[in-house]
DNA sequence: GAGGAGGTATACGTTCGACGCATGCTGGAG
DNA sequence: CTCCAGCATGCGTCGAACGTATACCTCCTC
């Protein structure tokens, strides 16, 4: 099968002149370099060097093997660069995955960073999820500690806690206060998201509110329930991820008492499978988070 | 330096879809070819397949991997058919060289013959000499037995052998006989080739002409030799070798007392430094010569 | 012409890498 | 829940390729 090794002595054979000069050039002996000529000669059943006085000289044969020896090699470095080119990021493809309010601000700003480090690298957002992160298809998932994620196959890494707001029609009665007393909104109807990721159902809003909330909608669009809201629908909450991207007849309101944080987190393949870029985008996450109060 | 066997383990799993199957398709065992993909990864720095539940699915930089290589064992393959080529003699360059005569009639004819069985490979008449074959400028060189060849790197085999005739002007007295006295020519001025390969001094003849020839030219032309002869200029010796060659108006006797054979020998490289084409000519010229009475 | 220099081919012992076997581990299917 | 298919790893073994030593050849020089 003609190995690759074989095709380096050989051109080297070749640019030397003589098996010596070869063997040195290539750290090894002139008996090793004879014996390698000599099997590649023997397995292609065609002399590829006349011994001359002061060394060899391809034969016709030799010219050709040589001219597609160099082409090989060329091309496997090729292939080695190419390759290479994933391990130090210089292409590649990470696919991040994320739920709305993550979508609005943090994920386009990470994204934005990780292009400007790596600009070979193609970022894609998808809509996999932490599951998919198994499977492969998503390389970094974002995640809240409302997801149930029990597959020690995935690994998390804490980003950073996200806190709530009331989200009130601009113009509602209360909206011109600081802080919102959730009591007072007890007669309201609430928005709700049937899915985690769009912030379901809130846990201790029951008991802050003296009793259930009144449920108006399930919408599990993000940009549907800011809607919503703002036509006086109903009020819902929102989260502080979702940053200026709030419409601005909408408006965001701390509740008192506060309102549970809720922890986001990365949800990536455990480090031994871990691609380089995945590595790398958990890492400009994770500077980002910081710089989040 | 990313051997070639590592190549054709990572392509086959492609093809497979599984370690266990390509090992299966190579003739070896799944551990072996586990640690060949397992050593390519860690060569390249880059994981090339994703362990998935019913075997393993190349990733980004497994499936530019599997192109490249791919390429790169198709043009090995070409490579080897190449140079295969030349081992099968449908390609490759076969140098002749002979002596004047033998290039008139002997040598045309073989290579006729060589060209039908060969038509890929190139032949080509040469003014080399046996000296030719040490350098490997030349393959095969006819020669005489008049040649000194002392070089135990060149191995000589017999051919046939040649018998001389007397050339005379077709005018000439003794051109209607069927054999010319050779001590009738006494008087005649000879013309000789100072090299070997032109037939020069032939021994004997001067005990046959029962005196030294006189000697009026000296001509290594064998057409510039007829030509003389044809105008009357004297007389020479030429090889039956000319055969038919001969212009019609030189007639061609046989002397009594008959002149020296001469040997035809092919000379060529010793068989372990012999070309294939080499070797393929010898045989046509030993057959070829075989049909000559 | 004898000897030295430069180069290749071969014999022999050794070493290191790759393999096979056995085994553990994991994820999905019945 | 058990079984099965498939990958990863530890261990012992074997062989391929190497290095050393040496023979042989050619050319060059004195």
């Amino acid at each position: 099968m003609l190995e690759t090794w074989s095709l380096r002595v050989l051109v080297e054979v070749a640019e030397r002149g003589s098996f010596s000069a070869a063997a040195n050039a290539l750290t090894m002996t002139q008996p090793a370099v004879s014996r390698q000529i000599a099997a590649l000669e023997h397995r292609v059943g065609v002399a590829l060097f006349r011994r001359v006085p002061r060394g060899v000289a391809p034969t016709a044969a030799g010219t050709i093997a040589i001219d597609e020896a160099r082409a090989i090699l060329g091309r496997l470095a090729g292939m080695e660069a190419r390759l290479g080119a994933f391990a130090e990021l210089r292409t590649g493809l990470v696919r991040v995955s994320a739920f709305p309010s993550a979508n609005t601000e943090f994920v386009p700003e990470a994204i934005r960073r990780f292009s400007d480090l790596y600009p070979g690298v193609d970022v894609s957002l998808v809509v996999g999820g932490w599951r998919a992160i198994r499977s492969g298809d998503v390389d970094v998932a974002l995640v809240t500690d409302w997801d149930r994620v029990d597959d020690d196959g995935v690994a998390l890494v804490p980003l950073l806690e996200e806190e709530h707001r009331v989200a009130l029609p601009a113009e509602h009665r209360l909206a011109g206060l600081t802080t919102v007393p959730l009591r007072e909104l007890r007669g309201e109807t609430w928005i709700e998201g049937s899915h985690p990721d769009c912030l379901g159902p809130l846990e201790g809003l029951e008991k802050a509110l003296g009793g259930p909330p009144r449920i108006g909608f399930t919408c599990d669009d993000w940009t549907g329930k800011q809607a919503l809201v703002a036509a006086g629908m109903g009020v819902t909450i929102i989260s502080t991820l979702a940053g200026s991207a709030v419409r601005p007849d909408v408006a965001l309101r701390p509740a008192s008492p506060a309102l549970p944080r809720r922890h986001v987190l990365a949800a990536v393949a455990p480090p031994a499978t871990r691609t380089a870029a995945a590595s790398a985008m958990l890492i400009v996450l994770t500077t980002l988070a910081a710089g989040y109060h």
